[in-house]
DNA sequence: AAGTGGTCTAGACCACGTT
DNA sequence: ACGTGGTCTAGACCACTTT
């Protein structure tokens, strides 16, 4: 473990403990250097990933102020899988497949996971549940390669993500999202068990591998208040969490 | 402008302009500090910049992975306003005010704004169009002090962030958000002339100062479809735009 | 005027990937 | 074995805030 990560990871406790309230300074970097007996770089360093996770603000002349106590940022793959972040909330995830089945790329497929017309895709529509309650129904396409490895995968499978990394070594290093509204469409409704236009909060998911080649796409659809997304923003900082 | 962020911007450019295509791998810092005739540490910074906005991949060991052409990142005041996100999108903002008032501060008010019990806190509902057309409903609560100012800020005010910027030198500084999805109440739909029940695009935010001391919250209500929160999300940085 | 963070330099050693 | 990025040091000068 990095020096400065530890150093951070105590300033993280100063300021829980309220050694450094919110709203007041830190010591100037000089200080701290001296206190932790590092390089001043090195503080700078462990001051950087603080202001980097919303917890400091920084301006030039002024010494650091304290924002607010740390909140725990979510993981890569908790933002990306159902199942991870509904264990990592205390939850527990359950999922069936409704349907599954190859079809020819759509133009959208082509757009989104930069195949040839003409290729196939694997198509997978789920219903999530949490804690046996329905809250999401979920449209997935698979590129060709990755079908191959679903289409094994058990209908009643909780984490597809942790199936494919055991089962085919595919490690998810990316993903964009977009967030959205709609109205519940008929099928929407009937497995949800909501009423047909009912408000559902969409997130659609494009998720890549390490060298940015897409995997999957997918639009998912949460009932009303399933899922909040929230964001910690200033111009040094963009901080996610998901509740 | 400092020497780091023009070799970061002259990369965005070389990207862009095919020199190194997405998938395959940059220059080892070296060749590049040699290339811009720079110290390491500088391109070094110019290279964090690039991960953070999640044009590069960073691995020990391997040289730097181009992951995608450099995309446009929103800044902090577009991700907050209404009007600037408008402007910044080519559309013509504006905005009325339907009611504006003064009221004890509610044990909601107390824990956002983070003031007494017995304060007083400025109310005001606006509709907000987009080219003319209505698109969202936002209900803010500011702070005594902020309502000072804000109720002489006139009723067809498009900015009010442009607004108290200019007439009281207040400066927002960082926004905590939160998205969910909502049916329309009986005035959202008279406002946004939607049907009762209609799917909506809640957008709850805080805004604080520089120094952390709320000033305002908000509840957003968009109609489906016209705004989309978008997030490119991997281990190394949260990349927000919003369309 | 003094202090602070922002930028930049010029080195060093190490863990890890690539070959 | 070699090259690469990750970490760390020890300085320097400047823009800006605070006093």
């Amino acid at each position: 473990m990095p020096r400065y990560h530890e150093i951070a990871e105590s300033l993280r406790t100063s300021i829980a403990a309220g050694r450094y309230p919110r709203g007041t300074s830190l010591p100037s970097e000089r200080e701290l250097a001296q206190e932790f007996d590092v390089a001043a770089g090195t503080v700078r360093q462990a001051l950087g990933e603080l202001v980097g996770d919303g917890v400091l603000a920084s301006r030039r002349g002024a010494r650091r102020t304290v924002i607010g106590l740390p909140k725990r940022t979510g993981t890569f793959e908790e933002f990306r899988s159902f199942a991870q972040w509904a264990w990592s909330n205390g939850r527990t995830p359950s999922g069936e497949v409704v349907c599954a089945r190859w079809c020819p790329s759509s133009p959208l497929d082509q757009e989104k996971l930069r195949v040839e017309p003409g290729s196939q895709v694997y198509q997978v529509l789920r219903l999530r549940r949490l804690d046996e309650r329905p809250v999401m129904v979920e449209r997935t396409h698979y590129t060709a390669t990755l079908g191959q490895h679903v289409q094994h995968c058990p209908d009643d499978c909780a984490s597809v993500t942790s199936w494919l990394a055991g089962e085919a070594g595919v490690l998810f290093s990316r993903a964009e999202h977009q967030f959205s509204a709609c109205a519940a469409g008929t099928e929407d409704a009937r497995l949800l068990g909501t009423r047909r236009g009912a408000p559902l909060l969409t997130h659609r998911r494009t998720s890549f591998d390490g060298k940015g080649t897409p995997l999957e796409w997918s639009e998912d659809r949460y009932i009303a208040g399933a899922l909040t997304v929230m964001v910690d923003n200033s111009s040094s900082s963009n901080v996610l969490r998901w509740g």
